[in-house]
DNA sequence: TCTAAATATCTAAATGTTTCAATTAATAAG
DNA sequence: CTTATTAATTGAAACATTTAGATATTTAGA
């Protein structure tokens, strides 16, 4: 991973939000809907979509539309080649 | 490692410049003077102490006073703590 | 003590991010 | 086709970050 992608997934992951976003994948165990994300968060639906977006151009979410609706999936490799990246940091 | 740390250590980790610092670390094999940043970036000595600021105030850079100079070491601990917390992202 | 070197702090300009109201686009349902 | 629902885009305000010049602080060495 160049250190481009490297800066865009750190700066995706250093918000309060896209981190709730992100944490509420491990209690759903699957996908979230942006409808969920909605009701997770107190914020105005253009921001959710603005950091939804962050997150789906860093790769850490997939996007699918199903209907009027659309559906995200965590992208485990990505956040596997940014782990891997940090391991390599160390000495 | 609570949420406030994990973004206090991406948002130093979304950085060119720090990213940079970072991996001169594994060049040097060791230790890191501020005067090597000075001559590895092309910033200001503001700037730099700025950059220097945040990567110590997310642990991740632990300083030490050596006369008129500053010798920094890299927290691998703290790195492996925020590994551990993407890990746990993971379903 | 005086000077030079290394680093930090203050201030301000430029830039980037976050947020929301208003609007638009796309699709489902009647 | 019309309406309601879901999500994206636009535009602008508020806020935060990055950067550098000027200045201050700390310490080494003459």
């Amino acid at each position: 991973m160049d250190n481009r992608k490297f800066e865009k997934i750190s700066k995706a992951l250093s918000d309060a939000s896209r981190l709730s976003i992100l944490q509420q994948f491990k209690k759903k165990q699957d996908c979230v809907y942006c409808t969920e994300v909605h009701d997770l968060l107190d914020l105005a639906q253009p921001s959710i979509s603005h950091h939804l977006k962050q997150l789906v151009d860093a790769g850490l979410l997939i996007p699918e539309k199903e209907g009027r609706n659309l559906k995200y999936t965590l992208n485990e490799t990505v956040l596997d080649d940014y782990i891997t990246s940090l391991q390599r940091l160390k000495l």
